[in-house]
DNA sequence: TAGTGGTCTAGACCACTCC
DNA sequence: GAGTGGTCTAGACCACTAT
């Protein structure tokens, strides 16, 4: 019965039209009427648009599709949301991209190339600067460097040194480092909450250069990520790629 | 009256526990256990986890609320749906990172600097072999080169070249363009739908050295970004940013 | 055809925050 | 205190796809 009168309702909204409003009945359609709307400057930037009650009520939806379709343009930063104020346009035109971070074995394996790994350093160490920064650690507070190279099909794809906190995680050893990355390793023993990345374009240092088979001070792709545990940060990696490498990443 | 039995039910809830189950009311809790699942490898790499249905039920919660923490999770890689056949945990240890992309404008702004622009080059030009490919177009078809550059309190930031698609796009002139970036022309004049990037390493070329101010040859963080309106490419960009700068990203 | 995820709805309560 | 977004729920239908 419940489920005949859902039917009903259903066959029955289009020609409940009125008023000249649209019906819209999906999320992504409100999605891309609120996009419309922005983009016409129907709702200027910095500007409030009207709440999700009144939306949903112009557009012949429900509440939860309008906050549907209004989450994920938040998300993507084209409007800001704030409880009691409201929503507003966003006043930069940022956007924000969605970028892939494989694991480098699935990378290379991805390219159709045969994958291998090799451990080059596993040593106590201070922490340098950058280290020290990142895990918020003291200058004589010892920490775990662990150095490492991929290859694909034998040719030099990406070296990577890391540092773990010792304080904050189980401690490898030598040899279980040899046959398993540090980030799967790391993966395997804690629960990640959250990594912070940085990009950037760097000229190859002697080693990097060597380990990656190119000249020294040719530009390399350098990721530098930090991983966390809630609020603990527990290892400190830089990847270093090969100049064609290149970042792909969808919006 | 359905107001207060809502509330009666929220009440008792915590004590309708039974038979070892958690409660699990949030999608948080709901992700979060989830994540403790595939960590313990209770759920291995590969393997089907229980529909949403039977999480509901073992959870004690909405299948809604379970859809939503799987959503989630599927949007950051940690597991992947397919209707009919269920939801896996994702075999590869990838994961996503969403990059914020702001207008350069915002970018020099958000440091506390002067933001400045010049147009540096406007011409109908037969497209280079990346532009072709980008835009789609045969090496015959005419497109609008803007070459512009960028300035942070009168030091270069970043310099950019601009392929635009006059057969898909309205023509802009010289002169709005020596007031306004290509970009934010472009975004006021047609909604755009969705972009990709590449990020990679390079020596700068010459004329980009030029630009920058700095030594040719020296690397430059490069990001390539070809923006669509549904099926159609209308512009391909590539900026070059100074060795220093840094793309920051969140997990 | 049947099973699974994807989504919509109406109603309700909660959480945050401005006034 | 009141207004707004954030979320949960129960039920229903839809869309895709393996069999």
């Amino acid at each position: 019965m419940t489920k005949l009168l859902g039917n009903l309702a259903r066959t029955l909204r289009p020609s409940r039209i009125s008023g000249g409003n649209k019906r819209m009945n999906t999320w992504q359609s409100v999605r891309a009427e609120v996009l419309e709307r922005i983009r016409s400057r129907e709702w200027a930037p910095g500007e409030l648009i009207p709440t999700e009650e009144q939306l949903s009520q112009q557009l012949g939806c429900a509440r939860a599709t309008v906050n549907r379709a209004l989450r994920e343009l938040a998300e993507s930063g084209i409007i800001e949301r704030r409880r009691k104020v409201g929503t507003r346009v966003a006043s930069t035109a940022a956007r924000k991209a969605t970028l892939e971070m494989p694991a480098i074995r699935d990378e290379i394996e991805a390219m159709g190339a045969t994958y291998s790994y090799s451990l080059m350093l596993f040593e106590e160490r201070m922490p340098s600067e950058k280290a020290m920064r990142a895990l918020q650690v003291d200058a004589n507070e010892k920490l775990i460097l662990v150095k490492a190279r991929y290859l694909a099909d034998g040719q030099p794809h990406c070296c990577e040194s890391i540092w773990l906190n010792p304080q904050s995680l189980p401690v490898p050893t030598r040899a279980v480092l040899e046959k398993l990355p540090a980030h799967e390793w790391l993966a395997s023993q804690v629960p990640l909450t959250h990594g912070r990345y940085a990009i950037l374009a760097e000229a190859a240092s002697e080693p990097c250069a060597e380990h990656l088979g190119v000249a020294e001070g040719t530009p390399v792709l350098s990721i530098e990520r930090t991983n966390w545990v809630d609020a603990t940060p527990v290892s400190f990696a830089r990847q270093f790629y090969r100049p064609q490498h290149r970042l792909v990443s969808e919006e």
